[in-house]
DNA sequence: GGCCGTCTTTGAACCGATTCAGCTCATCCG
DNA sequence: CGGATGAGCTGAATCGGTTCAAAGACGGCC
């Protein structure tokens, strides 16, 4: 080598300084400035058995509540010197398998996932050896760690804000069913309404969560009249809030007079929105952070018992509920 | 082997199915879908000598500009069978240096980079084989590609806008001005500015471009008093537009009656603002997915032309700069 | 039967960093 | 002075695919 020195001895400068004597640790930083050596990745993984990377697969980047997560998973995994392979599956179950299957061929150190589907492929990933942290939904404490905020509370709590306002008749807007967050906020809400008589809830699908989701959502809304509108919305998520918010603005309604509308998560957005949006807000970063943790916890530990972390939800009460 | 066979037959039916025995193949498959056998990808990538991977280094994660442009490079580069590495720089040159430096040890296909900070590593990662392709902004032609949106005229668009509408005294708020496009878009303003004796263009700057950073800047705005306001400001882009909006507001100023806004990349979220935001809007997808492009086309061909492409944005009028 | 060409399959070299047993040499101690 | 000690360094084995020259199998043809 350049440096006069074999590539063990380079190897040790590059892993483990401290046991290599100072002058020639010297020499070898030098070498590597002049050559502009830069070490293979592969070659190093290959060896070592496992990458320095985590997979975070998340339904939506474009959702602001994702990439929140998406940042606190980031932090914490930068300061452990991990790289974060940020995955897409647009609530799609075949992209979420292809995803998954390039993130076992790349023996990443583990996986955050919000899953869709949860098939064999997750607990084939663990049988290898790789750990799966489940966020925004809760596992079987039995295998897996898991973080989420607590849907079904959220749900409750943005029924019980609107019976209070004085609505009796409230739809409730978002989907696929098929996703458990959906199906938890509705069943939050359907628990509420349930216990009383003279409220209404009614559901009206969507077929993603995404403005223009909600604002399809709201246009129909819109087309059905005046009189068949319910008093309020309460929507699966702020995107779907916003597209309704946005399409029966232009239909001509007034928010939150003519009707009232709930969103969820309470991104940043939301308080900027035409009518500034009531909204169930998460604890997102720290969502993402604790998953990162509890990931590494597992990754770095012998004995490791797995967790279920749930945060509670608190609504934010603006003007799009309130008069 | 289990399926009796050797490695090298292994090898040719996941790589080269078409050279393998129909039998074989079969009881190749069947062998590795008993054992669970998934290839791995470091040793792959240390024998081909890259991987699979191309590095997406973005400003901020949380703007919804850029998520919709890595939605395009994710297309693209998902269609060749490539992952892509989204990296955050949150606009600090240290993060992005240590990034560049990982996606240089995994030996990524290529680097698609906002770029900050043109220092050394972007031209030694080029020195070593990785092209790199800069989006948002314009490099060399003779050593790379690039593909951009003419931000100088994106400022035009917005500053003779407002000059139509007839304000005279217009705020550019944004910053750091280090950053290309902010200066950029300034620039353009600027020009349209002093081509004219009546129109005065002051600067206020901000450390990010973010909601908060632009919520900050309307509280300055707000708390220098009715007297002191411009009629118009031009924000560069739309997450600080819309905090210096929400900031407003809530002093009680009315938009676009006491204050006229326009922002820039006219993100979803943009006509769902609390008054629905001009603003300047880039084909976002579309610059992901060239870009992407650009940069596959660099790694297929031993001969490559660098080319440039600027796309033009487009004012996109609403309420909050029209009365 | 022998030779040739085609289609399959094999097996070993190779990619480059890590790891570790073992070597060297200076120092210290009895 | 001999031997023990340990710091510092070396060099070869190793990880698991890919690649390719070469071997093998088989059929056709003279």
């Amino acid at each position: 080598m350049r440096a006069g020195v074999s590539v063990g001895t380079v190897s040790n400068v590059l892993n483990r300084p401290e046991l290599v004597a100072e002058p020639t640790r010297e020499r070898v930083y030098a070498a590597i400035a002049e050559l502009g050596f830069v070490r293979n990745d592969s070659a190093r993984q290959l060896r070592v058995g496992r990458s320095r990377t985590l997979g975070l697969v998340v339904l939506d980047v474009a959702n602001p509540f994702f990439t929140d997560v998406a940042r606190g998973v980031e932090d914490t995994a930068n300061q452990h010197g991990l790289a974060v392979i940020l995955c897409n599956t647009d609530e799609d179950p075949r992209k979420e398998a292809s995803h998954l299957d390039l993130l076992a061929e790349m023996r990443v150190q583990g996986v955050l996932i919000n899953p869709i589907d949860t098939d064999g492929r997750i607990a084939g990933l663990r049988d290898r050896g790789i750990p799966v942290v489940l966020f925004d939904r809760l596992g079987d404490p039995a295998v897996e760690c898991s973080v989420a905020v607590d849907d079904v509370l959220g749900g409750r709590l943005a029924a019980t804000h609107l019976i209070e306002a004085g609505h009796r008749s409230i739809l409730f807007v978002g989907g696929p069913l098929t996703l458990r967050q959906v199906q938890e906020r509705y069943e939050g809400a359907s628990a509420v309404v349930s216990a009383r008589d003279d409220v209404e809830l009614t559901v009206l699908t969507t077929t993603a969560l995404n403005v223009a989701a909600g604002r399809a959502a709201g246009d129909r809304l819109a087309a059905g009249g005046r009189d068949a509108l319910p008093s309020a919305v309460f929507c699966a998520n702020d995107l779907v809030a916003l597209g309704v918010l946005q399409a029966l603005t232009h239909a001509g309604l007034r928010v939150p007079a003519d009707v009232a509308i709930v969103g969820y998560d309470d991104i940043d957005f939301a308080a900027a929105a035409a009518v500034p949006l009531s909204s169930v807000r998460q604890p997102r970063q720290q969502l993402g952070r604790t998953a990162a943790e509890l990931l590494l916890a597992e990754t770095m530990a012998d004995e490791h018992e797995h967790r279920q972390v749930v945060f509670d939800p608190e609504l934010i009460v603006r003007d799009s509920s309130s008069r």
